[in-house]
DNA sequence: CCTATATTACCGACTAGTTGGTAGACATGC
DNA sequence: GCATGTCTACCAACTAGTCGGTAATATAGG
Protein backbone atom coordinates (compact mmCIF):
# COMPACT_ATOMS: atom_id res chain seq x y z
CA UNK A 1 0.00 0.00 0.00
CA UNK A 2 3.32 2.25 -0.45
CA UNK A 3 3.12 4.91 -1.94
CA UNK A 4 0.55 7.57 -3.57
CA UNK A 5 -2.72 6.78 -5.45
CA UNK A 6 -1.51 7.46 -8.82
CA UNK A 7 1.37 5.42 -7.79
CA UNK A 8 -0.48 2.50 -6.70
CA UNK A 9 -2.12 2.90 -10.40
CA UNK A 10 1.04 2.52 -12.17
CA UNK A 11 2.32 -0.42 -9.79
CA UNK A 12 -0.52 -2.46 -10.69
CA UNK A 13 -0.81 -0.86 -14.55
CA UNK A 14 3.09 -2.21 -14.73
CA UNK A 15 2.13 -5.41 -13.50
CA UNK A 16 -0.72 -5.40 -15.63
CA UNK A 17 0.42 -4.65 -18.77
CA UNK A 18 3.44 -6.97 -18.00
CA UNK A 19 0.71 -10.03 -18.07
CA UNK A 20 -1.62 -9.34 -20.94
CA UNK A 21 -0.20 -6.03 -22.95
CA UNK A 22 -2.04 -3.19 -23.86
CA UNK A 23 -5.54 -4.50 -25.02
CA UNK A 24 -5.99 -7.20 -22.65
CA UNK A 25 -5.86 -5.03 -19.27
CA UNK A 26 -9.03 -2.38 -18.47
CA UNK A 27 -9.40 0.28 -15.96
CA UNK A 28 -11.66 -1.78 -13.95
CA UNK A 29 -9.06 -4.59 -13.60
CA UNK A 30 -7.07 -1.75 -11.61
CA UNK A 31 -10.02 0.02 -9.78
CA UNK A 32 -10.13 -3.63 -8.04
CA UNK A 33 -6.80 -4.23 -7.06
CA UNK A 34 -6.18 -0.67 -6.04
CA UNK A 35 -9.22 -0.57 -4.55
CA UNK A 36 -10.59 2.84 -6.17
CA UNK A 37 -13.05 3.77 -8.47
CA UNK A 38 -12.75 3.86 -11.92
CA UNK A 39 -13.33 7.59 -12.27
CA UNK A 40 -10.30 8.14 -9.76
CA UNK A 41 -8.30 6.44 -12.30
CA UNK A 42 -9.34 8.64 -15.21
CA UNK A 43 -8.70 11.71 -12.43
CA UNK A 44 -5.16 11.04 -12.82
CA UNK A 45 -4.50 9.55 -16.02
CA UNK A 46 -7.23 10.93 -18.11
CA UNK A 47 -7.34 8.26 -21.52
CA UNK A 48 -5.63 4.56 -21.46
CA UNK A 49 -3.04 5.95 -23.61
CA UNK A 50 -2.03 8.68 -20.64
CA UNK A 51 -1.40 5.81 -18.24
CA UNK A 52 0.25 3.63 -19.95
CA UNK A 53 2.60 6.47 -21.49
CA UNK A 54 2.72 7.18 -17.89
CA UNK A 55 3.90 3.45 -16.99
CA UNK A 56 6.57 3.61 -20.17
CA UNK A 57 8.04 7.37 -18.84
CA UNK A 58 8.93 6.22 -15.41
CA UNK A 59 9.93 2.07 -16.50
CA UNK A 60 12.27 4.26 -19.09
CA UNK A 61 13.23 6.85 -16.27
CA UNK A 62 14.01 3.96 -13.99
CA UNK A 63 16.09 1.94 -16.50
CA UNK A 64 18.20 5.22 -17.22
CA UNK A 65 18.56 5.72 -13.36
CA UNK A 66 19.50 2.00 -13.08
CA UNK A 67 22.06 1.75 -16.06
CA UNK A 68 23.67 5.30 -14.63
CA UNK A 69 24.28 3.65 -11.34
CA UNK A 70 25.62 0.52 -12.90
CA UNK A 71 27.79 2.42 -14.75
CA UNK A 72 29.10 4.28 -11.60
CA UNK A 73 29.39 0.72 -9.37
CA UNK A 74 31.25 -1.31 -12.10
CA UNK A 75 34.31 -0.12 -13.97
CA UNK A 76 34.62 -2.61 -16.23
CA UNK A 77 32.11 -2.74 -19.45
CA UNK A 78 31.75 -7.05 -19.14
CA UNK A 79 30.44 -6.15 -15.68
CA UNK A 80 28.13 -4.01 -16.44
CA UNK A 81 26.45 -6.57 -19.16
CA UNK A 82 26.80 -8.96 -16.63
CA UNK A 83 24.67 -6.84 -13.80
CA UNK A 84 22.25 -5.56 -16.39
CA UNK A 85 21.48 -9.64 -17.52
CA UNK A 86 21.63 -10.64 -13.65
CA UNK A 87 19.50 -8.25 -12.63
CA UNK A 88 16.47 -9.49 -15.29
CA UNK A 89 17.57 -12.82 -14.41
CA UNK A 90 17.07 -12.08 -11.04
CA UNK A 91 13.35 -10.18 -12.15
CA UNK A 92 12.20 -13.50 -13.79
CA UNK A 93 13.14 -15.62 -11.63
CA UNK A 94 11.55 -14.20 -8.36
CA UNK A 95 8.41 -13.06 -10.98
CA UNK A 96 9.05 -9.48 -10.21
CA UNK A 97 8.74 -8.33 -12.91
CA UNK A 98 8.39 -11.60 -15.72
CA UNK A 99 8.80 -9.58 -18.52
CA UNK A 100 10.05 -5.76 -20.07
CA UNK A 101 6.80 -4.28 -20.89
CA UNK A 102 8.65 -2.42 -23.61
CA UNK A 103 9.51 -5.81 -25.51
CA UNK A 104 5.87 -6.83 -24.77
CA UNK A 105 4.57 -3.97 -26.30
CA UNK A 106 7.00 -3.51 -29.14
CA UNK A 107 5.25 -6.92 -30.38
CA UNK A 108 2.17 -5.45 -30.14
CA UNK A 109 3.39 -2.18 -31.81
CA UNK A 110 1.19 -1.92 -34.80
CA UNK A 111 -2.12 -1.67 -32.41
CA UNK A 112 -0.60 0.38 -29.93
CA UNK A 113 -1.74 4.46 -29.95
CA UNK A 114 0.85 6.55 -31.33
CA UNK A 115 1.83 8.50 -28.59
CA UNK A 116 2.42 5.04 -26.32
CA UNK A 117 4.26 3.48 -29.42
CA UNK A 118 6.26 6.20 -29.90
CA UNK A 119 7.07 6.07 -25.91
CA UNK A 120 8.03 2.04 -26.67
CA UNK A 121 10.35 3.07 -29.45
CA UNK A 122 12.13 5.82 -27.04
CA UNK A 123 12.99 2.58 -24.77
CA UNK A 124 14.03 0.83 -27.65
CA UNK A 125 16.89 3.76 -28.45
CA UNK A 126 17.87 4.24 -24.97
CA UNK A 127 18.70 0.54 -24.91
CA UNK A 128 20.17 0.43 -27.60
CA UNK A 129 22.53 3.30 -26.88
CA UNK A 130 23.23 2.38 -23.46
CA UNK A 131 24.54 -1.59 -24.67
CA UNK A 132 26.19 0.21 -28.05
CA UNK A 133 28.35 2.73 -25.90
CA UNK A 134 29.34 -0.17 -23.31
CA UNK A 135 29.95 -2.55 -25.99
CA UNK A 136 32.82 0.18 -27.53
CA UNK A 137 34.09 1.06 -24.15
CA UNK A 138 34.93 -2.83 -23.57
CA UNK A 139 36.01 -3.52 -27.06
CA UNK A 140 38.55 -0.50 -26.20
CA UNK A 141 40.08 -1.74 -22.74
CA UNK A 142 39.75 -5.60 -24.34
CA UNK A 143 37.79 -6.73 -21.51
CA UNK A 144 34.74 -7.37 -24.05
CA UNK A 145 35.41 -9.01 -27.60
CA UNK A 146 33.38 -8.36 -30.56
CA UNK A 147 32.99 -9.96 -33.93
CA UNK A 148 30.41 -6.54 -35.73
CA UNK A 149 30.07 -3.21 -35.32
CA UNK A 150 29.02 -2.34 -31.51
CA UNK A 151 25.79 -0.89 -32.83
CA UNK A 152 25.26 -4.19 -34.30
CA UNK A 153 26.13 -6.31 -31.65
CA UNK A 154 24.21 -4.21 -29.32
CA UNK A 155 20.91 -4.95 -31.35
CA UNK A 156 22.26 -8.92 -31.33
CA UNK A 157 22.36 -8.50 -27.59
CA UNK A 158 19.20 -6.90 -27.74
CA UNK A 159 16.93 -8.78 -29.43
CA UNK A 160 18.28 -12.19 -27.59
CA UNK A 161 17.50 -10.86 -24.40
CA UNK A 162 14.02 -10.17 -25.62
CA UNK A 163 13.54 -13.77 -27.09
CA UNK A 164 14.87 -15.39 -24.27
CA UNK A 165 12.16 -13.17 -21.83
CA UNK A 166 9.43 -14.98 -24.06
CA UNK A 167 10.87 -18.08 -24.20
CA UNK A 168 11.08 -17.99 -20.28
CA UNK A 169 7.39 -17.23 -20.72
CA UNK A 170 6.78 -20.63 -22.82
CA UNK A 171 8.88 -22.68 -20.97
CA UNK A 172 7.69 -21.48 -18.35
CA UNK A 173 11.17 -21.51 -16.34
CA UNK A 174 13.62 -18.62 -15.91
CA UNK A 175 16.32 -21.44 -16.45
CA UNK A 176 15.86 -21.09 -20.35
CA UNK A 177 16.60 -17.33 -19.63
CA UNK A 178 20.09 -18.28 -17.64
CA UNK A 179 21.14 -20.00 -20.41
CA UNK A 180 20.96 -18.11 -22.91
CA UNK A 181 22.28 -15.01 -20.54
CA UNK A 182 25.28 -17.11 -19.57
CA UNK A 183 26.01 -18.37 -22.94
CA UNK A 184 25.91 -14.80 -24.24
CA UNK A 185 28.07 -13.65 -21.59
CA UNK A 186 29.77 -16.31 -22.70
CA UNK A 187 30.86 -15.33 -26.48
CA UNK A 188 31.61 -11.67 -25.26
CA UNK A 189 34.00 -12.60 -23.16
CA UNK A 190 37.93 -12.50 -24.13
CA UNK A 191 38.95 -14.92 -21.45
CA UNK A 192 37.10 -17.87 -23.12
CA UNK A 193 38.11 -18.19 -26.30
CA UNK A 194 37.55 -22.03 -25.92
CA UNK A 195 37.19 -23.54 -22.65
CA UNK B 1 -11.21 -13.98 -52.42
CA UNK B 2 -9.59 -17.74 -52.86
CA UNK B 3 -10.38 -20.48 -50.32
CA UNK B 4 -13.47 -21.39 -48.63
CA UNK B 5 -14.95 -19.08 -46.07
CA UNK B 6 -13.22 -21.19 -43.43
CA UNK B 7 -9.93 -20.82 -45.02
CA UNK B 8 -10.37 -17.36 -45.65
CA UNK B 9 -11.33 -16.49 -41.93
CA UNK B 10 -7.97 -18.28 -41.11
CA UNK B 11 -6.33 -15.81 -43.60
CA UNK B 12 -7.94 -12.94 -41.83
CA UNK B 13 -8.04 -13.82 -38.04
CA UNK B 14 -3.84 -14.65 -38.82
CA UNK B 15 -3.16 -11.32 -40.45
CA UNK B 16 -5.12 -9.38 -37.56
CA UNK B 17 -3.48 -11.24 -34.80
CA UNK B 18 0.22 -11.06 -36.21
CA UNK B 19 -0.77 -7.43 -35.69
CA UNK B 20 -2.90 -6.78 -32.92
CA UNK B 21 -2.24 -10.48 -30.34
CA UNK B 22 -5.23 -12.06 -29.30
CA UNK B 23 -7.31 -9.57 -27.41
CA UNK B 24 -7.16 -6.70 -29.72
CA UNK B 25 -8.76 -8.05 -32.42
CA UNK B 26 -12.53 -8.61 -32.60
CA UNK B 27 -14.60 -11.21 -35.07
CA UNK B 28 -16.03 -7.66 -36.25
CA UNK B 29 -13.04 -6.55 -37.60
CA UNK B 30 -13.03 -10.20 -39.60
CA UNK B 31 -16.36 -9.95 -40.38
CA UNK B 32 -16.03 -6.84 -42.22
CA UNK B 33 -12.67 -7.88 -44.22
CA UNK B 34 -13.93 -11.33 -44.87
CA UNK B 35 -17.21 -9.62 -45.78
CA UNK B 36 -19.31 -12.44 -43.87
CA UNK B 37 -21.56 -11.43 -41.19
CA UNK B 38 -20.26 -12.57 -37.22
CA UNK B 39 -22.74 -15.24 -37.22
CA UNK B 40 -21.08 -17.02 -39.97
CA UNK B 41 -17.55 -16.68 -38.25
CA UNK B 42 -19.66 -18.31 -35.30
CA UNK B 43 -20.69 -20.94 -37.25
CA UNK B 44 -16.96 -21.86 -38.32
CA UNK B 45 -15.60 -21.58 -34.97
CA UNK B 46 -17.74 -21.11 -32.04
CA UNK B 47 -15.38 -19.39 -30.02
CA UNK B 48 -12.55 -17.26 -30.34
CA UNK B 49 -10.19 -19.85 -28.43
CA UNK B 50 -11.48 -22.10 -31.22
CA UNK B 51 -10.41 -19.63 -34.02
CA UNK B 52 -7.28 -18.65 -32.73
CA UNK B 53 -6.44 -22.45 -32.05
CA UNK B 54 -6.97 -23.24 -35.80
CA UNK B 55 -4.72 -20.50 -36.92
CA UNK B 56 -2.25 -22.09 -34.70
CA UNK B 57 -2.66 -25.41 -35.72
CA UNK B 58 -2.57 -24.35 -39.39
CA UNK B 59 0.62 -22.38 -38.82
CA UNK B 60 2.72 -25.30 -37.51
CA UNK B 61 1.69 -27.50 -39.50
CA UNK B 62 2.58 -25.37 -42.14
CA UNK B 63 5.59 -24.82 -40.43
CA UNK B 64 6.41 -28.46 -40.35
CA UNK B 65 5.68 -29.07 -44.17
CA UNK B 66 7.96 -26.11 -44.83
CA UNK B 67 10.48 -27.58 -42.60
CA UNK B 68 10.89 -31.12 -43.44
CA UNK B 69 10.52 -29.50 -47.53
CA UNK B 70 13.49 -27.79 -46.64
CA UNK B 71 15.13 -30.69 -45.10
CA UNK B 72 14.58 -32.67 -48.46
CA UNK B 73 16.16 -29.99 -50.31
CA UNK B 74 19.25 -28.94 -49.04
CA UNK B 75 21.69 -31.63 -47.28
CA UNK B 76 23.44 -29.30 -45.46
CA UNK B 77 22.38 -28.65 -42.05
CA UNK B 78 23.95 -25.32 -42.41
CA UNK B 79 21.86 -24.48 -45.54
CA UNK B 80 19.07 -25.26 -43.64
CA UNK B 81 19.14 -22.90 -41.31
CA UNK B 82 20.07 -20.40 -43.70
CA UNK B 83 16.93 -21.25 -45.83
CA UNK B 84 14.67 -20.94 -41.75
CA UNK B 85 16.51 -17.66 -41.37
CA UNK B 86 16.19 -16.09 -45.03
CA UNK B 87 12.38 -17.16 -45.17
CA UNK B 88 11.59 -14.96 -41.75
CA UNK B 89 13.86 -12.28 -43.53
CA UNK B 90 11.99 -12.33 -47.08
CA UNK B 91 8.62 -12.43 -45.04
CA UNK B 92 9.69 -9.25 -42.81
CA UNK B 93 11.01 -7.57 -45.14
CA UNK B 94 7.77 -8.04 -48.05
CA UNK B 95 5.50 -7.55 -45.15
CA UNK B 96 3.54 -10.76 -46.21
CA UNK B 97 4.08 -12.34 -42.75
CA UNK B 98 5.68 -9.52 -40.65
CA UNK B 99 6.46 -11.31 -37.07
CA UNK B 100 5.78 -14.85 -35.70
CA UNK B 101 2.34 -14.97 -34.56
CA UNK B 102 3.51 -17.95 -31.77
CA UNK B 103 6.24 -15.31 -31.00
CA UNK B 104 3.61 -12.57 -30.18
CA UNK B 105 1.20 -15.18 -28.58
CA UNK B 106 4.63 -16.19 -26.75
CA UNK B 107 5.06 -12.86 -24.94
CA UNK B 108 1.01 -12.60 -24.37
CA UNK B 109 1.02 -16.04 -22.60
CA UNK B 110 -0.49 -15.44 -19.23
CA UNK B 111 -3.55 -13.77 -20.46
CA UNK B 112 -4.31 -16.50 -22.97
CA UNK B 113 -6.92 -19.32 -22.64
CA UNK B 114 -5.55 -22.70 -21.58
CA UNK B 115 -6.13 -24.51 -24.96
CA UNK B 116 -4.70 -21.08 -27.35
CA UNK B 117 -1.53 -21.18 -24.65
CA UNK B 118 -1.13 -25.10 -24.96
CA UNK B 119 -0.83 -24.56 -28.76
CA UNK B 120 1.59 -21.75 -28.56
CA UNK B 121 4.08 -23.62 -26.64
CA UNK B 122 3.73 -26.73 -29.36
CA UNK B 123 5.22 -24.29 -31.58
CA UNK B 124 8.30 -23.64 -29.05
CA UNK B 125 8.61 -27.63 -28.68
CA UNK B 126 8.47 -28.23 -32.41
CA UNK B 127 10.69 -25.30 -33.77
CA UNK B 128 13.07 -26.12 -30.87
CA UNK B 129 13.26 -30.04 -31.80
CA UNK B 130 13.81 -28.88 -35.25
CA UNK B 131 16.82 -26.36 -34.34
CA UNK B 132 18.89 -28.88 -31.92
CA UNK B 133 17.92 -32.06 -34.43
CA UNK B 134 19.59 -29.51 -37.13
CA UNK B 135 22.07 -28.23 -34.82
CA UNK B 136 23.38 -31.85 -34.02
CA UNK B 137 23.13 -33.05 -37.61
CA UNK B 138 25.90 -29.70 -38.37
CA UNK B 139 28.08 -30.48 -35.55
CA UNK B 140 28.74 -34.41 -36.63
CA UNK B 141 29.23 -32.91 -40.11
CA UNK B 142 31.40 -30.29 -39.08
CA UNK B 143 28.97 -27.90 -40.70
CA UNK B 144 28.02 -26.45 -37.78
CA UNK B 145 29.98 -24.94 -35.10
CA UNK B 146 28.74 -24.71 -31.70
CA UNK B 147 29.89 -24.17 -28.27
CA UNK B 148 27.39 -25.08 -26.38
CA UNK B 149 24.89 -28.38 -25.75
CA UNK B 150 22.92 -28.16 -29.10
CA UNK B 151 19.36 -27.92 -26.64
CA UNK B 152 20.94 -24.28 -25.49
CA UNK B 153 22.02 -23.45 -28.65
CA UNK B 154 18.74 -24.36 -29.79
CA UNK B 155 17.07 -22.05 -27.23
CA UNK B 156 19.54 -19.43 -28.36
CA UNK B 157 19.05 -18.91 -31.83
CA UNK B 158 15.19 -19.13 -31.52
CA UNK B 159 15.06 -16.69 -29.31
CA UNK B 160 17.29 -14.53 -31.10
CA UNK B 161 15.19 -14.87 -34.30
CA UNK B 162 12.36 -14.08 -32.00
CA UNK B 163 14.04 -11.16 -30.56
CA UNK B 164 15.08 -9.83 -33.92
CA UNK B 165 11.17 -9.88 -35.11
CA UNK B 166 10.03 -7.56 -32.00
CA UNK B 167 13.13 -5.39 -33.24
CA UNK B 168 12.40 -5.05 -36.80
CA UNK B 169 8.74 -3.83 -35.80
CA UNK B 170 10.30 -1.25 -33.39
CA UNK B 171 12.62 -0.06 -35.80
CA UNK B 172 10.11 0.12 -38.22
CA UNK B 173 12.73 -1.87 -40.81
CA UNK B 174 13.55 -5.20 -42.21
CA UNK B 175 17.06 -4.37 -41.95
CA UNK B 176 18.04 -4.88 -37.86
CA UNK B 177 16.61 -8.70 -38.85
CA UNK B 178 18.62 -9.56 -41.39
CA UNK B 179 21.82 -7.85 -39.92
CA UNK B 180 21.03 -10.32 -36.73
CA UNK B 181 20.22 -13.35 -39.10
CA UNK B 182 23.86 -12.93 -41.10
CA UNK B 183 25.79 -12.63 -37.75
CA UNK B 184 24.45 -15.46 -36.27
CA UNK B 185 25.17 -17.63 -39.40
CA UNK B 186 28.48 -16.10 -39.52
CA UNK B 187 28.92 -17.35 -35.57
CA UNK B 188 27.46 -20.70 -36.28
CA UNK B 189 29.90 -21.19 -39.37
CA UNK B 190 33.32 -23.24 -39.36
CA UNK B 191 34.70 -21.76 -42.16
CA UNK B 192 35.15 -17.44 -41.02
CA UNK B 193 36.41 -18.13 -37.78
CA UNK B 194 38.12 -14.71 -37.84
CA UNK B 195 37.44 -12.37 -40.94
C1' DC C 1 -36.73 -39.46 -61.56
C1' DC C 2 -38.68 -37.48 -57.38
C1' DT C 3 -39.79 -36.56 -53.14
C1' DA C 4 -38.33 -36.50 -47.92
C1' DT C 5 -34.75 -35.65 -44.82
C1' DA C 6 -30.56 -34.09 -43.10
C1' DT C 7 -26.64 -31.20 -43.23
C1' DT C 8 -24.14 -27.19 -44.20
C1' DA C 9 -23.55 -22.40 -44.77
C1' DC C 10 -25.16 -18.34 -43.98
C1' DC C 11 -27.72 -14.17 -42.01
C1' DG C 12 -30.24 -10.29 -39.14
C1' DA C 13 -31.45 -9.39 -34.73
C1' DC C 14 -30.59 -10.00 -30.29
C1' DT C 15 -28.43 -10.58 -25.39
C1' DA C 16 -25.64 -9.90 -21.40
C1' DG C 17 -21.71 -8.02 -20.11
C1' DT C 18 -17.48 -5.02 -20.64
C1' DT C 19 -15.06 -1.19 -22.47
C1' DG C 20 -13.10 3.57 -22.08
C1' DG C 21 -14.77 7.73 -20.73
C1' DT C 22 -17.96 11.58 -18.54
C1' DA C 23 -20.86 14.41 -15.24
C1' DG C 24 -21.82 15.95 -11.00
C1' DA C 25 -21.70 15.63 -6.03
C1' DC C 26 -19.09 15.42 -1.83
C1' DA C 27 -15.26 15.73 1.03
C1' DT C 28 -10.74 17.64 2.73
C1' DG C 29 -7.31 20.96 3.52
C1' DC C 30 -4.75 25.25 2.21
C1' DG D 1 -12.90 30.27 -1.97
C1' DC D 2 -10.59 26.96 -4.34
C1' DA D 3 -7.83 23.13 -5.68
C1' DT D 4 -7.29 18.20 -5.11
C1' DG D 5 -8.93 13.79 -4.73
C1' DT D 6 -12.48 10.71 -4.54
C1' DC D 7 -16.97 8.86 -5.24
C1' DT D 8 -21.67 7.15 -7.43
C1' DA D 9 -24.08 7.06 -11.38
C1' DC D 10 -24.19 7.09 -15.91
C1' DC D 11 -23.32 6.58 -21.13
C1' DA D 12 -22.49 5.08 -25.97
C1' DA D 13 -19.89 1.83 -28.19
C1' DC D 14 -18.19 -2.45 -28.42
C1' DT D 15 -17.47 -7.43 -27.03
C1' DA D 16 -18.18 -12.54 -27.57
C1' DG D 17 -21.70 -15.35 -28.17
C1' DT D 18 -26.89 -16.97 -29.12
C1' DC D 19 -31.29 -17.40 -31.45
C1' DG D 20 -34.47 -18.45 -34.96
C1' DG D 21 -34.76 -18.77 -39.51
C1' DT D 22 -33.52 -19.27 -44.68
C1' DA D 23 -31.44 -21.07 -48.76
C1' DA D 24 -28.79 -24.42 -50.89
C1' DT D 25 -26.81 -28.87 -51.18
C1' DA D 26 -26.43 -33.53 -50.26
C1' DT D 27 -28.35 -38.14 -49.29
C1' DA D 28 -31.37 -41.12 -49.11
C1' DG D 29 -35.71 -44.30 -50.31
C1' DG D 30 -39.32 -45.49 -53.16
Amino acid sequence: MAGSTAERILDVAHKLIADRGYAAFSYADIASEVKVSKATIHHHFPLKEDLVVAVLRRHRQRLGEGLAQMDGAASDPFDRLTYYMKYWEACIQKKTEPICIAALLGAELPSLPADVATEVRFHFADLHRWLQQTLELGEKQKSIRLTQATSREADLLMATVHGAMISARAYQSSAVFSQIVDATLQRLSPAAVSA
